[in-house]
DNA sequence: TTTAATATATACCGAACGGTATATTATTGG
DNA sequence: CCAATAATATACCGTTCGGTATATATTAAA
């Protein structure tokens, strides 16, 4: 009755952490079983042994990563009280895209949701999910700030959500392609003040 | 010394017009050759008798799915005067991305852009050089439009291309993985309101 | 410590990959 | 219309693809 970790689901998350950089950088297509065994440093077998097939394999990956983010902003937003200070941890994350170290290969939203919209119904799915996922949280701070009359009451959440992530993804596909900066730099400002329009 | 478009060259567009939709739709390494020969009707020799390899099939592809676009955006543009008017046609034109045809398969920045900034540097090159050219034709929007008193003057043409951008490419994703066009209504919408302000 | 169960490695499969040498067909200038 | 040339089709190359049956090694319970 103890609390043991089975030894292939360690090894599961292991294959996870250690293939889900390289399909966020490489996409579902471009990552061969090669690239999985090279970067874990195990074989097909033992993959195969703990995976269906390729498949899950970028699908638990996919899970990882968005994971990774959204457990990111949270701790950053939870830092605030202020509604207002809790959405504008969006621009100030963001403004430093290219430096976070795991976000290097890009948005895993963004770049699944290209490759996949036409190609993978189960990865579109995923990305369909946790971009709804990603919505419904930024409408739900909107919503509190309404409720604590931090923000202003006639503010639509639904509005507000769509714009800070298109204003974000749009911005890390110009970064991410220049690779400058100065995109997200001046979408990130634009952005905060926007924000800081909505307060009451 | 006759106008002769030779037999080859009308080969090479015939097979850039074909595998162009497929390259959008599927991306570099999830498009194979054998996509390519059904696409066209072609055999492998036919392209690569035409095309040095797939790399060089793909960068003209793009070349052509940009130019559809830029033509597209270009005739709406100039058919206004006035530049708050031509600034409107990029709402106007993306408000109904998903109902034009020959951009189904989504912006071929936007999909270029995801899928090669970290695996393929000549087509991240081209798709970077897109963006560049997309910026400079709106600050030019722009610039014409102080220069006739019909923007305020104080406006900063590469904050609002960025801004504009951002806004469409973000948009676009999400509207293409959820398959809704409110997103793209949303930020439309919101795109349109931020044009008239700078009315002056 | 032994043993049964579990997990990983090895060696291999057929298919599809990108690419090419060569044969065949179509085009075009004389 | 004929010959030279250019363009396309055929048949094949070696490699890599995703995937698997089976042998070996490891783990964990008794």
């Amino acid at each position: 009755m103890q609390e043991t970790i089975s030894k292939s689901e360690r090894t599961r998350q292991f294959i996870i952490e250690k293939t889900a950089p390289v399909f966020n950088a490489k996409g579902f297509a471009g990552t061969s079983l090669n690239d999985l065994t090279e970067v874990t440093g195990l074989t097909k077998g033992s993959i195969y042994g703990n995976f269906e097939n390729k498949d899950a394999v970028a699908l638990a990956a996919f899970d990882y990563n968005f994971g990774r983010v959204t457990l990111y902003m949270k701790s950053k937003i939870q830092e605030k009280e202020n509604a207002i200070e809790r959405l504008l941890a969006y621009p100030k994350v963001y403004r430093d895209f290219l430096k976070i170290p795991f976000l290097q290969p890009g948005c895993p939203i963004l770049n699944t949701s290209t490759e996949a919209d036409d190609t993978h119904p189960l990865l579109r799915q995923k990305a369909a999910d946790a971009l709804a996922f990603w919505k419904k949280s930024i409408e739900n701070q909107v919503k509190r700030g309404i409720e604590r009359k931090e923000i202003k009451p006639k503010t639509n959440p639904a509005e507000i959500a769509i714009i800070i992530m298109s204003l974000i993804e749009g911005a890390i596909m110009q970064a991410k392609v220049t690779g400058r900066s100065t995109e997200l730099k001046v979408a990130m400002d634009f952005l905060e003040k926007l924000i800081r329009d909505i307060e009451s």
